[in-house]
Parts: C-alpha cells; sequence; structure tokens
DNA sequence: CGATGTCAAGGAATC
DNA sequence: GATTCCTTGACATCG
C-alpha cells in the first residue's frame, strides 16, 4: 500500500495552469474494499429487519474517508446502497432518498471537495432491451433510481451510471431496435447519466458502436471484454479510440480495465452426493477477472493511448489492492506521472 | 458457536 | 422444459 503521502507531486500536467499534485487520468475501482470487512459497502440486512439508505450513507462516509487516506479519486457506489428501494411490493422502501436528503448532500460535498469521480453499474437483473414488457419496465424504474441517487449527491456529468445491452433473444436487430426504443423513452434525467459498455458475450465494440450511433450514448470500452468477444477483430487501440470519440468534448471518457485470469485457481465447493464441502482445482475460464493488474500489459495499453484524456476503473478481485500494487507498478516504470 | 440454507430481480448455454 | 453458471458474499436460522 502507497500512503497518499508518498504520490509524487506534479506540475500542471493537465495544461490547467494548476501545479495538481496529481495526474488528469484517475485510477478507481469498484465498490467492495478487499482485506477490510470493516468497511462495509451497503445496509444488506433483509426486508424484515427494516434496512436503510441512512446506514448505508454512513458506510459510504467511511468509504470515502478510506479513499481520501490513498489519495484514489475515483470509485464505483454499490447499486444495493438503497436496499430494495425499487421493489415492487415493499413501498415502504421506496422514499428513502428524500429521508436522506441532507445526508446525500453532505456527502455530494465531500465527494466534492476530494475530486472523487463517482459511478454506479446496475445489476445483471437491469435489462434495457428485455422483451419481456415487465423486465423492460422495472429495468427503467431502476436506472431511474440511479440517477435519482447521483442527482441527490449533485454529482458532476462524469458520474455515470454502466448499463450493458442486454439479451440476443435469438433476433439482433430486434434486440438492438428494442435498446434504442427504451433508451430514447428514458427521462432526461437518465440519459444525461447512461453509458454503455461493451460485453464479453453479446455486443461486442462494433455492435455498441452501432447503438451510439442511433442514441448518442457514450461507450465505455472494457478492454477484457474486448479480449474475448470481439468478431470483427478490431485492434485494441482502435475500439479504445472509437469508443473515446463517443463522449462529449465537455465529459472525460473512461474505460474499464482488467487482467484476464490464466492460472488454476482453486474454490471451495460441495460435492453433490456426499455433501462434503472441500477445495477443488478449476482451471480458468475465458474472460475470468484476475485477483490482480498486469502491470506491463497496463503500461503497454498505455503507451498506445497517446495523450488522450480518459479515466480508468480497474476491475480485479483484490479491489483496491490491486490499484496499490499498479501504482508501484507505474512508479517503477516512471509512468506515474500519466495517471495515478 | 459452527454449519447450512438463502437472498427481488435475467439471460444463455447445455442437456 | 429444466438445470446450471455468471459470482460471492453476508445474512439468517438451526442444531
Amino acid at each position: 500500500m502507497i500512503p497518499a503521502a508518498r504520490s509524487p507531486n506534479r506540475a500542471d500536467l493537465d495544461g490547467s495552469g494548476w501545479a495538481d499534485p496529481h495526474p488528469p487520468r484517475r485510477l478507481g475501482f469498484a465498490v467492495k474494499i478487499a482485506g477490510r470487512p470493516d468497511l462495509k459497502d451497503h445496509d444488506s440486512r433483509r426486508w424484515q429487519n427494516g434496512p436503510h439508505l441512512r446506514v448505508s450513507l454512513h458506510y459510504l462516509d467511511q468509504i470515502f474517508a478510506y479513499l481520501a487516506e490513498h489519495g484514489i479519486r475515483m470509485y464505483r457506489i454499490s447499486s444495493d446502497i438503497a436496499p430494495y428501494i425499487t421493489h415492487p411490493d415493499l413501498p415502504q422502501f421506496h422514499q428513502q432518498i428524500e429521508e436522506c436528503r441532507d445526508a446525500l448532500t453532505a456527502l455530494g460535498e465531500r465527494a466534492r471537495a476530494l475530486n472523487l469521480r463517482l459511478s454506479m453499474h446496475p445489476a445483471q437483473h437491469i435489462v434495457l432491451n428485455s422483451p419481456t414488457e415487465r423486465v423492460a419496465a422495472a429495468s427503467m424504474s431502476d436506472l431511474a433510481y440511479h440517477a435519482r441517487f447521483l442527482d441527490a449527491l449533485s454529482a458532476d456529468a462524469n458520474a455515470k451510471i454502466v448499463t450493458h445491452t442486454g439479451g440476443v433473444y435469438g433476433d439482433r436487430a430486434a434486440a438492438a431496435d428494442r435498446f434504442v426504443r427504451h433508451y430514447e423513452s428514458l427521462p432526461s434525467a437518465v440519459q444525461r447519466r447512461l453509458v454503455l459498455e461493451n460485453d464479453e458475450t453479446s455486443w461486442s465494440v462494433e455492435e455498441v458502436l452501432r447503438i451510439h450511433e442511433r442514441t448518442g450514448i457514450p461507450l465505455v470500452f472494457d478492454t477484457l471484454h474486448h479480449a474475448v468477444n470481439n468478431p470483427s477483430r478490431i485492434a485494441v487501440h482502435d475500439a479504445f479510440r472509437l469508443c473515446l470519440a463517443t463522449w462529449p468534448a465537455e465529459h472525460v471518457p473512461k474505460i474499464h480495465f482488467s487482467t484476464q485470469r490464466r492460472e488454476h485457481r482453486e474454490i471451495s465447493r460441495q460435492d453433490p452426493n456426499t455433501g462434503i464441502r472441500a477445495g477443488v482445482r478449476v482451471p480458468a475460464k475465458p474472460g475470468q477477472h484476475d485477483d490482480w493488474i498486469d502491470g506491463n500489459e497496463f503500461i503497454a495499453f498505455l503507451e498506445g493511448a497517446g495523450d488522450a484524456r480518459f479515466d480508468v476503473m480497474l476491475e480485479a478481485k483484490q479491489k483496491q489492492l490491486a490499484l496499490f500494487r499498479l501504482r508501484d507498478d507505474l512508479l517503477a516504470a516512471g509512468r506515474s506521472g500519466d495517471i495515478w
């Protein structure tokens, strides 16, 4: 771990005229803090026990303190932060954002003071292009909750909600049409925040680019998904540049970066016959996230990125510990002036 | 206290 | 048509 005090000082790397202690590109991580069970990311109690956003916000405040301590300026908030807020059968949970207005305002101010870029990534059940009307409608209301939450923080325009296109359902053209149609029917509060990520099975960079062309939705380039789902063989930096170009000039684009797991790993599995739980070694399947970020791979990616402005959300099992280790690698390679 | 079952929600691959 | 995986933990209950 590198304490914030050890982060190297640099001058005016972004041309702003200010001697910023940090380089312009931000490194972030998602939701959970590894090795710190005391730092929870949301109130996960069952509905019978009355979980509440105000408890989650207390947790988030402690996470912000951790981020400040370590000079981390990018973080993905748990989509479960407001428990059951869109559950159709539990209306008593639906007003949590209003009930926490003051705490949300205060946390938003804190995030701004930390120059913290926030984001959210709704769970896999949120499928905007579902042919099931009920699922699509529930997805739209869930996206609206995410937007209300970020708005209640007064988060800036770079605080995005990241989604995938959804399923294919045996008819790709119809599935894309449904995404476009449902996107266009979203309130502008959601449209302002929503960005689209290439996925690992169904919607490659080439395909999300077509959706961008029809909707204007900005694209988050995911390096690992591109590595495993790239049917038209677009070179990685070409795909990267195409996605970056989908962002309006006044916003800072971002990408997802992760290293693919290569080794076998040991998992705990229960034998269906004996019921005995034991460690089993299984080979890594394509597309799985590694515990860490490969520093050489990351630096090679930066070399090809030129002077483009963008932020990087790291997706590694070891979470912020992977970020710290990558910082060490960047420092050793003399590249910490680019990104921190 | 340790072990075990459960958790709001979808889609796709496999058989 | 039904099952399992994605992915993983943490909560909740039971013995």
